[in-house]
DNA sequence: GTCTATATATAGATAGAC
DNA sequence: GTCTATCTATATATAGAC
């Protein structure tokens, strides 16, 4: 499919890349740098509210840019098992889930965590919204995933900064 | 793969089947079921708020059931490709999408029904939650899915029964 | 770097014997 | 209903020429 996409024969393809995966591993390479951007940007921030609402923003902006290669990586199924293989990919997504979830580890920081990036993922190449213009869908994203931000925090944080206001 | 699940020739299960469509489609059958009466029940509800709740319970109930069958047929590429273009399948799952929206049509609508519909369907299979006990899940996911509900409402609902109490 | 040619495995399917 | 045998197309390469 790449080699006629690009109006080559296979063998010249395969002199570039050795392997098929190598090819998987070069095409998300940059998705992946993106959401790394996104997660750094995200744990930089000085308190955890502030890094949960930068990671949020950050996704939503990454998912509609990027509406199929975000959906194809986090829920083609094939694609999940093949990251989840190969050791590159993980720590960026357990960096990013730590970041929700903060210390929480029971069972309502699981799902919500869970639940929160798969609506991200899912709803952009969702059949009702395909149509949607970007800043459309982007700003509805935003406010209804705000919605299930707050559901993280069970115990309301009286952490370091608490002292102020 | 199928035949030597189970342990036969290919040519003993074309026997069965015609074609690979029909097996799909003849796999996809029960699943398909599942979800319609939990569509059937919703609708015999007498009000739209009643009627939503019931679908997102039903719902809810079926993916944690069915994690793996319910997150492929709605996440999978391949799959969701195919039922797209069979048509038993659209009905089914425009007649949910329309329990959820009711008379919406516009854009806050249609985001919460895809994010919804996209939340439950991919949350069940998140690795965050893989491990976790199916009633630990349910309760969770339905506690979530009544954040997002109340946004499908943007007009409070002064129909029919708004008389009442 | 790209080509032709070839190799191997697998998916999807059909024909005809038992 | 299941088998053996065969066919066609495709994915994943490798070898060696230009």
């Amino acid at each position: 499919m790449i080699a006629d996409a690009i109006g080559v024969t296979k063998a010249a393809v395969y002199h570039q890349y050795n392997t098929k995966d190598e090819i998987v591993l070069a095409a998300a390479q940059a998705e992946l740098e993106r959401v790394d951007a996104v997660v750094r940007a995200a744990e930089a921030e000085p308190t955890r509210a502030q890094a949960r609402r930068t990671l949020v923003t950050g996704m939503v902006d990454l998912a509609v840019a990027h509406r199929r290669t975000v959906s194809t990586v986090l829920n083609d199924p094939v694609i999940v098992r093949f990251f989840a293989e190969h050791e590159s990919f993980r720590p960026v997504m357990d960096r990013m889930s730590r970041v929700l979830m903060g210390d929480g580890t029971g069972h309502e920081a699981r799902v919500s965590t869970a639940m929160l990036t798969a609506a991200i993922s899912g709803t952009v190449m969702h059949p009702l919204v395909v149509g949607l213009d970007d800043d459309v869908l982007r700003s509805q994203l935003q406010r209804l995933a705000e919605r299930i931000l707050p559901a993280m925090n069970t115990k309301p944080k009286q952490s370091h900064s608490a002292t102020r206001s």
